[in-house]
RNA sequence: GGCUGGGUAGCUCAGCUGGUUAGAGCGAACGACUCAUAAUCGUUAGGUCGUGGGUUCAAGUCCCACUCCAGCCA
């Protein structure tokens, strides 16, 4: 099948958006992409990757006038950024494409002028509740106190002509194109979502805004009183930057030479429909509803893959732009260097759904992968090399076989390359699968972890065939064990390269091997010339120290004979504990609740941290006026719960005597309510 | 409110069309080794598989109800 159009795999990363920075959900989105691409370059076949910057539209407008420059300066300096960060990623698109670009412009209405002159938009008068923040119509019913639902600003009735293009028509066949699976969206679950969606009808879809009151757009070709929706004009880059309706010619102009990938005429029957749109769940609908219809309305196929991907979390909340208590993932890249970055980010992560964020868990990837198990593996190796077979990779002495564990090495290495291996007697510890096979489905972290196994297995090559040992006794055994060893990194490095470009690279260099990254069907594991220089060098990937403040003492780690035993009941980690607010908090008020004999209603103050109701089941041992003005210990993140009608925000504490007192726990000295106990 | 998908070991999750003692990774414990970045290798984890019913010779695995969570839609 090499060769042939089928093989061919389009990459696009949605055109981001200029009306602020990059951040880490960009950033993400654009490595999947990007390792996806390298991946199925490793399995043989062509690729092109386009991403950019999606520049026109209301939103991009009012960040310009805020910043008082204009839209044209602000999208030049935004688009440099994101444009400036990928390179930082090693993340090599082939295309980086502007929606303010001319060739793109000319697209878009060349686009329009057809679906215009084959009746597919139409004229129609509009009447609603305007809302200039929210950029959208609202119906009577949908105001809230006469004011914009999403936003509570004003709302103005304007009654004005739009262009509609009439996506209606083409609601069945999409739901056939996803159906019979010529469509593809994965994770399954969207795909799901969308067939949802569809089973409403699917309105007409408005793409003009007029000038009056968005003048920062592309021009409707038939009528230039208007401007084109930003949708609309955004979806069609992934069709200008390969060259669709006439853009090859620009291309040409815009990109230099490119061979013939996006710049001859024949570039974009060769790429379309053989893409697959990486894109965040907050865009499929406009990338699996509008952007289909308006393709299949172009008369053009429609795309043939979706990848959707979720969200990076933190405290399970949506990580964008604004947290200013996180630290910003981005920025870690200039820590710990972008090729941990990118394998945290990549090895984390199942592709689509959520996942956490945090330092810690990045720290910790680095340290066990990267570091002890990979990095640590190329040092161990190479170091006997340097010691024992003077710098050179040994050969290969004669007659003399690979241990059992070693020849399960070599099959896992022909395992995970595809290749027809006699591979479930050589126990493996859990199921791997071919490279290929995951790295289709997109489980690109499956994938990875897959190779690792075979890194894995290396380090217990070592263990178990302890060339460190034989080397005294039997060199062949050693150089026989070594030179597979090299020979296995080789390969892994090589299956890595997608993920971790540079540091595969390099490690590929301090086995021996100087040609560069091959494809899998070359990737023999047998072609590691010996009598190549190993070259030295250091650790390839540092040990990072993250201290979490709720890790654990590791003090008692050797108890001595002398250390007395305490017997404790059901002892908690550190982390449980921490997880613990214990505040300090003023009683401002107390009474007694009606209907209860023991519960009393306290009205806590934790100063900085405002106010709390809470229900404290003492009435029978304390009164309202023991409490008001003094202090006491709260547990502030308990979950609310509602006791007879009243919620209780919080829990006092309090120590239980063994005659059934309760006593309140009050702090000792003058603590300032809201103060953290731990 | 409607639709969809979930609730499995401390944490993250696998468990396909129902079938022997419910799995992996991480963490933890213990042991081995000493070439290596205090790295590596091995052994160990006994969890009412959200709750309650039901179908079946047999159910995380199918059905019903309940509950909690997430997503999509309105």
């Amino acid at each position: 099948m090499a060769g042939d159009v089928m093989s061919r795999f389009y990459a696009t990363t949605p055109i981001y958006y200029v009306n602020g920075k990059p951040h880490v959900g960009h950033a993400y989105c654009t490595a999947v992409a990007d390792t996806s691409r390298r991946f199925e370059q490793l399995l043989g076949r062509q690729t092109y990757f386009v991403t950019g910057t999606d520049e026109h539209g209301q939103k991009v407008q009012e960040a310009a006038e805020r910043r008082g420059v204009e839209p044209q300066a602000h999208c030049d300096e935004l688009s440099q950024t994101f444009r400036d960060l990928w390179p930082t990623l090693n993340i090599a698109p082939d295309q980086f494409i502007r929606t303010t670009e001319p060739r793109h412009k000319a697209v878009v209405r060349r686009a329009l002028q057809k679906l215009w002159d084959d009746g597919l938009i139409e004229q129609r008068s509009f009447a609603g509740w305007y809302s200039t923040a929210a950029e959208r119509y609202w119906t009577e019913k949908d105001l809230i106190d006469g004011k914009c639902p999403d936003s509570g600003q004003e709302v103005t009735w304007l009654e004005e002509a739009n262009y509609f293009f009439l996506m209606s028509r083409f609601q069945q066949p999409l739901i056939d194109a996803i159906e019979s699976g010529k469509m593809k969206i994965l994770p399954a679950k969207r795909a799901n979502e969308v067939l949802g969606f569809l089973r409403e009808p699917l309105l007409d879809l408005c793409i003009s805004r007029p000038k009056s009151r968005l003048s920062w757009g592309i021009e409707l070709p038939f009528d230039d009183d208007y401007v084109t929706y930003v949708w609309f004009d955004a979806l069609m880059n992934y069709v200008t930057a390969i060259g669709g309706f006439g853009a090859h010619q620009d291309n040409q102009e815009a990109l230099g030479d490119t061979g013939d990938a996006v710049g001859s005429e024949k570039s974009f029957e060769q790429w379309w429909p053989h893409v697959c749109h990486f894109l965040g769940k907050d865009i499929l609908t406009t990338h699996a509803v509008y952007w289909p219809t308006m393709l299949m309305a172009l008369g053009l196929e429609p795309p043939r893959q979706y990848v959707v991907t979720g969200w990076w979390l933190v405290d399970n909340t949506k990580m964008s732009k604004s947290l200013g208590n996180v630290v910003d993932p981005l920025s870690l890249k200039d820590k710990y260097g972008p090729e941990v970055l990118r394998w945290f980010l990549l090895r984390e992560m199942a592709v689509g759904q959520d996942a956490n964020f945090s330092e810690a868990a990045l720290v910790k990837r680095n340290n066990t992968d990267l570091a002890n198990d990979l990095g640590n593996l190329v040092q161990r190796t190479t170091v006997l090399v340097h010691k024992h077979f003077d710098s050179k990779v040994p050969a290969l002495p004669a007659g003399r076989e690979p241990s059992a564990i070693l020849s399960s090495a070599i099959d896992l290495a022909n395992y995970l390359r595809g290749q027809e291996v006699a591979f479930e007697a050589t126990q493996t510890d859990h199921q791997v699968w071919p490279v290929a096979k995951t790295v289709q489905e997109l489980k690109l972290h499956v994938t990875l972890a897959d190779i690792m196994t075979l890194v894995q297995r290396l380090n217990r090559v070592l263990a178990s065939d302890a060339p460190f040992k034989t080397v005294k006794t039997d060199k062949d055994a050693a150089a026989v064990t070594v030179y597979h060893t090299l020979a296995g990194i080789r390969v892994a490095a090589n299956l890595l390269w997608p993920a971790i470009p540079q540091t595969s690279e390099k490690i590929l260099q301090r086995v021996g091997w100087t040609r560069g990254v091959v494809s899998i069907d070359e990737l023999n594991w047998h072609d590691l010339p010996t009598g190549a220089e190993v070259p030295r060098g250091s650790a390839m990937f540092p040990r990072h120290q993250f201290e979490v403040e709720a890790k654990a003492p590791k003090v008692k780690a050797k108890p001595k004979k002398s250390a007395p035993e305490v017997q404790i009941d059901n002892p908690i980690e550190y982390v449980q504990f921490a997880a613990l607010d214990l505040r300090v908090g003023d009683v401002i008020a107390a009474e007694p609740i009606k209907k209860s004999q023991k519960l009393l209603r306290l009205e806590v103050s934790l100063g900085a941290l405002g106010m709390r109701q809470i229900l404290a089941g003492v009435a029978q041992h304390l009164q309202p006026e023991q409490l008001v003005g003094t202090k006491i210990q709260v547990l502030t993140n308990l979950k609310p719960r509602k006791l007879m009608g009243l919620w209780s925000q919080g829990m006092m504490m309090l120590a239980e005597t063994e005659d059934g007192r309760l006593v309140p726990m009050r702090p000792d000295g003058d603590a300032p309510a809201g103060s953290k106990i731990a």
